[in-house]
DNA sequence: GCGACAG
DNA sequence: ATCTTGTCGC
């Protein structure tokens, strides 16, 4: 009698939903009016209730040329971890070829399609998502964090590691600190230092979450490192491990 | 025209 | 993002 190996044993759905389905095909220029689009339906003004979270995701995409045929191959990778713990319960991944250039301001359309993939493989519902990149922090208030909380429908955060936009007075040195972030006269996000001697930040609200529990949900999720544990463990299972 | 520009 | 050598420090 055949058996099925136990660890092959995968589920064809997960247990996330989906709430914004569109395609993912169109030019820059569209893309750019869809976005206008779609930023007026992003919630930032939410408060998130810290001691309600009991999971966090990380989500993070990594880019290689495939050895054969050379041509690009994304990875994307969204790690659930338990909250206070930190401890990861699941990683979910998916792969396919990378289907639009990166074009500063339109990084959702270059990441999106293969992290939708990843979305739709999670056993688990996390509370709150971490990406890397922007939120709100865009010059369209809509970052990969801010439209893949329209797909999600869940609390999301941008968390960046480099500057996109805006203006901020210097932050200080103290882990915590932080300087609002400014575009004209609007507060996008703001520049943190999550830990001592390490460069800041960019934190921004992505949907259905407000700026000050995206700050602090971040420095909740910093233990040891500059970035938040859940962005890390994405960030090393969208790198080293790949096996689809 | 010039500089800036998440990942 | 990825490309890459050495180097500073626990």
């Amino acid at each position: 009698m055949q058996t099925v190996p136990f660890c092959l044993i995968q589920p064809y759905e997960g247990v996330m939903k989906l709430h914004m389905p569109h395609d993912w095909s169109m030019t820059p220029r569209e893309a750019i009016a869809l976005q206008n689009q779609l930023a007026c339906l992003v919630i930032a003004d939410l408060p998130l209730m810290l001691d309600s979270v009991r999971l966090v995701a990380g989500v993070d995409v990594s880019v290689k040329p495939d050895p054969a045929t050379g041509q690009d191959i994304s990875r994307a990778a969204v790690a659930v971890l338990n909250f206070p713990g930190l401890e990861v319960l699941e990683v979910a991944r998916a792969a396919m070829p990378t289907p639009f250039p990166y074009i500063p301001g339109l990084l959702s359309f270059r990441e999106g399609p293969v992290l939708v993939q990843a979305f739709e493989k999670l056993q688990h519902t996390p509370d709150v998502f971490l990406f890397d990149g922007m939120g709100r922090a865009h010059p369209r208030r809509i970052g990969i964090a801010s439209h893949m909380g329209l797909w999600l429908d869940r609390p999301t955060v941008g968390c960046g590691k480099t500057h996109l936009l805006g203006t901020n007075a210097p932050v200080g040195s103290e882990a915590g600190s932080y300087s609002p972030l400014m575009d004209r006269d609007e507060i996008i996000g703001a520049v943190l230092r999550t830990r001592a001697h390490v460069k800041p930040v960019y934190i921004s609200a992505g949907h259905r979450i407000d700026l000050e529990s995206a700050l602090a949900l971040t420095m909740r999720c910093t233990t040891r490192y500059r970035l938040p544990e859940p962005i890390r463990a994405a960030h090393h299972a969208a790198g080293e491990h790949f096996l689809d």
